[in-house]
DNA sequence: TCAACGGGTATTTTT
DNA sequence: TACCCGTTGA
């Protein structure tokens, strides 16, 4: 080549295997921490500077747009330097600022924006906005271009209608929630309403592929596609047309998947019909100047609640690799030298993490010294947690000359515990950012006026339409909107089919006519500008012309003020996308705005203590994580207790958590915990601390023996947690009981005895025997058979078990 | 038509 | 605690 530099220079040997390769499928699997992100920026540079790849042959795959981003960024980067070399003979840093944004620009215009890099459903949306017309339904659905995306909110709403309107049903009884579950996991592997009504049994199942029917209608009607259907419609249309599919396996000659454990089937699916073009993978054989390259760790697999299977990374060498051996040498490269985190810090996740069964063989090597002890802390309840958290912090800082507040990140289970850390934090005056909990396209205002946008390009979008009708108030209620709700289902159009006809707001809209007017113009009005304006301008006409501003500023509460602030930094997310998108439209806005979460906008330039849960915290670093929660049924999550399976999930996001920190790592846990309410619950220390080897951890330790926490008046306060009468206890224990109530009530005895050969009755499982017994006192496990199951572990503390001679 | 109130209920994690 | 939903009263 014709230049010094390489993009393998500075890699160790198996990063610049993965870097190096060219054609044909590669596993890349790559340990926390071992410079991943590295291995794939790399290689796209490299596939396109040195194999002279088409920069629009490659698409690569994040799993989060800010992932997306920075890979992007990274590319640039690289690329730029690369090109200083070439045209000015010395390093990108030397030249001037000018020069350097000059050689980015370039960059950016000739290769960055010709690669297709996003998450799967950004860049099947994508693909969708191109050849979503061609799709053939089954059932004779049909979706244009213009289609609107829902999220998860808007679904749920159309699903809550369905049940309650359509079917009749009763929403306590089906709850819009559990059956949107189960839609979604029907989407997810490939099933559509007429396979699920073929295996439905008993009536719940056959009200749900009912509902399932209905809804898929109602989002064709409404011209939009939930979150699944961005994967679902495109793994369909690719089966199905085989014109569209060898178009895009042309035009994609190497596929790039991070994060690919985290992989669920349609995206499974939709790697395969790209790579292969619908050919089994086993017997495919056109490698040439092809590739499918995927990186990832079975280890932090963490997202099985939405439909991923690690397995399908456990398997990737079986479905592409039988047929190319010969020609490859391999198609495994094992990255597990970790640069990351201190060898304290790495010997603790590895301890850990061992625990698992299911696993694929790798061990992380430390390359970096000991470092301090991991330190633990226990406290009387979460308020203590919160100070002792907030403490720590402020002893490193007192300890650390040059300690940024963005060093340090807080996790936590779940998103309800921020809250109080939050509180800890502005007491004493550290600057935070919480990640995640609310988005920003999800506040109400911002919802608001994203409706009106979505209707002006797709005015089938009832629930946009419905949204945003009466609001502000135009004086038309719910009695009108029914009313054309009820004609346009009837007449089988559209609601907004009904909202412009003269003769439909006459006879039905009464005395909400004016209102209906006035809403019809303002629409009509905005929809004029589309084709002259960009999406920021048309934003600002629309926060005008539909009174929002307005009714926003005569509100003049800190409330309505701070949603107006809102809705200017909504104007600005417009701008800012204009600028990443030269040719941006709204439509692309709206669909960045749809698929985009609140840990995106994480600006890693304000110096702040970072907040998040720890699904939120993959793939980022820290030199200095606090994780808190640590106990039994909180982290590990009550849900997992029962079942080994989401148990080793549970472990595998504690790894995930221990292997974000670099230099220091703190845990707590504390003795009590309020739930909900203000009840307090007793707490066990979390089965994970006791996995790490206690001579890495200092600070009080309860580690062998483990401890229970239990105040002296426990049975005197859960005697109160039936309130209320006597009768609304009876018929409480009967639906649902609590948590708590079974807990306790139907307990055994603490310090009770558990041996192997025990018969016991399990209130969901029934009768089952014990065969294992791990560890001892108050820090137990036992394992169970049940009768036609596998084996669970179980906490006897936790678990509604009675042994049976006690019945 | 709409705001305000109260009771009941629920919490895992998110593209 | 916080949200959702149905009821009530203006």
């Amino acid at each position: 080549m014709d230049n010094q530099i390489t993009f393998l220079d500075g890699l160790n040997k198996e990063q610049s295997k993965a870097v190096d390769h060219y054609e044909g499928p590669l596993l890349v699997v790559a340990g926390a921490g071992s410079g991943k992100t590295r291995a794939l920026t790399h290689r796209i540079a490299h596939l396109i500077s040195e194999y002279k790849v088409e920069p629009s042959e490659i698409l690569a795959v994040t799993f989060t747009n800010k992932a997306a981003r920075e890979m992007k960024d990274r590319l640039e980067i690289l690329l730029a330097q690369k090109l200083a070399k070439i045209e000015f003979g010395q390093p990108f840093s030397t030249l001037k600022i000018s020069i350097q944004s000059e050689l980015r620009t370039r960059i950016y215009r000739e290769v960055i924006k010709e690669i297709w890099i996003g998450t799967f459903h950004a860049l099947f949306a994508r693909l969708l906005r191109f050849d979503i017309e061609k799709y053939v339904d089954k059932e004779g659905l049909k979706w244009t271009r213009h289609f609107s995306i829902y999220d998860e909110k808007d679904a749920l709403s159309l699903i809550k209608e369905i049940v309650t309107e359509d079917l009749q049903l009763d929403p306590k009884r089906f709850e819009p929630k559990k059956i949107r579950w189960a839609i979604s996991n029907a989407k997810n592997k490939g099933i559509l309403p007429d396979i699920l009504e073929e295996s439905a049994e008993g009536l719940r199942s056959r009200l749900t592929a009912k509902a399932y029917r209905v809804y898929r209608k109602a989002l064709a009607a409404n011209n939009a596609l939930d979150f699944d259907d961005l994967l679902l419609l495109p793994v369909q249309l690719l089966q199905q047309s085989k014109e569209t599919r060898d178009y895009w396996h042309k035009r994609f000659k190497h596929l790039l998947v991070d994060e690919y454990q985290d992989t669920n089937w349609t995206q499974y699916e939709l790697i395969k019909l790209l790579v292969t073009n619908g050919e089994p993978p086993s017997s495919f054989k056109a490698w040439e100047g092809r590739s499918v390259f995927v990186v990832g760790d079975a280890d932090q697999s963490i997202y099985s609640f939405r439909a991923a299977d690690f397995r399908i990374l456990m398997g990737f060498e079986q479905d592409f690799g039988a047929n190319s051996k010969g020609n490859y040498d391999s198609n495994v490269v094992k990255l597990e030298e970790n640069y990351r985190s201190t060898s304290n810090i790495l010997e603790a996740a590895n301890s850990l993490i061992s625990n698992n069964k299911e696993r694929i063989d790798k061990v992380l090597k430390a390359t970096r010294s000991s470092g301090d002890l991991i330190k633990l802390t226990r406290c009387d309840d979460e308020i203590a947690e919160a100070e002792a958290v907030v403490h720590r912090i402020r002893l490193i800082d007192a300890a650390n000359n040059n300690l940024n507040w963005s060093d340090v990140a807080i996790l936590y289970r779940t998103n309800a515990q921020s809250r109080v850390i939050e509180e800890s934090l502005v007491r004493w005056n550290i600057p935070y950012i919480v990640v995640g909990s609310l988005r920003f396209y999800d506040r109400r205002e911002v919802k608001d006026i994203l409706a009106y946008l979505k209707l002006l390009i797709n005015p089938s979008d009832s629930v946009s339409l419905l949204r945003v009708l009466n609001v502000p108030k135009r004086g038309i209620g719910k009695t009108t909107i029914q009313k054309f709700t009820d004609a346009a289902s009837q007449l089988g159009v559209t609601v907004w089919d009904i909202v412009t006809d003269p003769e439909a707001i006459r006879s039905l809209g009464g005395r909400s006519s004016k209102g209906l007017l006035e809403f019809r113009e303002i629409i009509q009005e905005l929809q004029s500008h589309l084709n002259s304006s960009g999406p920021a301008e048309i934003i600002r006409l629309a926060l005008e012309k539909s009174g929002y501003i307005k009714e926003l500023i005569s509100i003049a509460t800190d409330e309505a003020e701070e949603r107006r602030r809102n809705l200017e930094e909504l104007v600005n997310a417009a701008l800012q996308y204009q600028e990443e998108n030269e040719a941006g439209d709204l439509e692309g806005f709206l669909a960045t705005a749809a698929l985009a979460s609140d840990a995106d906008n994480k600006d890693s330039s304000l110096n702040r203590v970072t907040l998040m849960t720890l699904h939120s915290s993959k793939g980022l670093e820290f030199p200095i994580v606090c994780l808190v929660g640590m106990e039994q049924g909180l982290f590990p999550s009550y849900r997992s207790l029962d079942d080994p399976a989401s148990l080793e999930e549970e472990r595998r996001l504690c790894y995930v958590g221990l292997t974000r920190a670099k230099e220091k790592l703190c845990l707590f846990h504390a003795n009590e915990r309020r739930l909900w309410g203000g009840m307090r619950e007793p707490a066990v220390s979390s089965i994970f601390l006791s996995e790490i080897p206690s001579e890495l951890i200092e600070g009080d330790i309860p580690l062998s023996g483990g401890t229970v926490l239990r105040r002296d008046n426990r049975l005197e306060r859960l005697t109160r947690v039936d309130r209320g009468s006597p009768s609304d206890v009876s018929k409480k224990s009967h639906d649902a009981p609590s948590n708590a109530v079974r807990r306790y009530s139907s307990g055994p005895a603490p310090g009770k005895k558990w041996s192997i050969g025990d018969v016991v009755i399990h209130s969901r499982f029934g009768r089952g025997e014990i065969t294992h017994v791990f560890g001892s006192g108050e820090k137990i496990s036992i394992a169970i058979k049940f009768i036609g199951m596998s084996p669970k572990i179980l906490d006897p503390r936790l678990a509604p078990i009675k042994p049976i001679d006690e019945l």
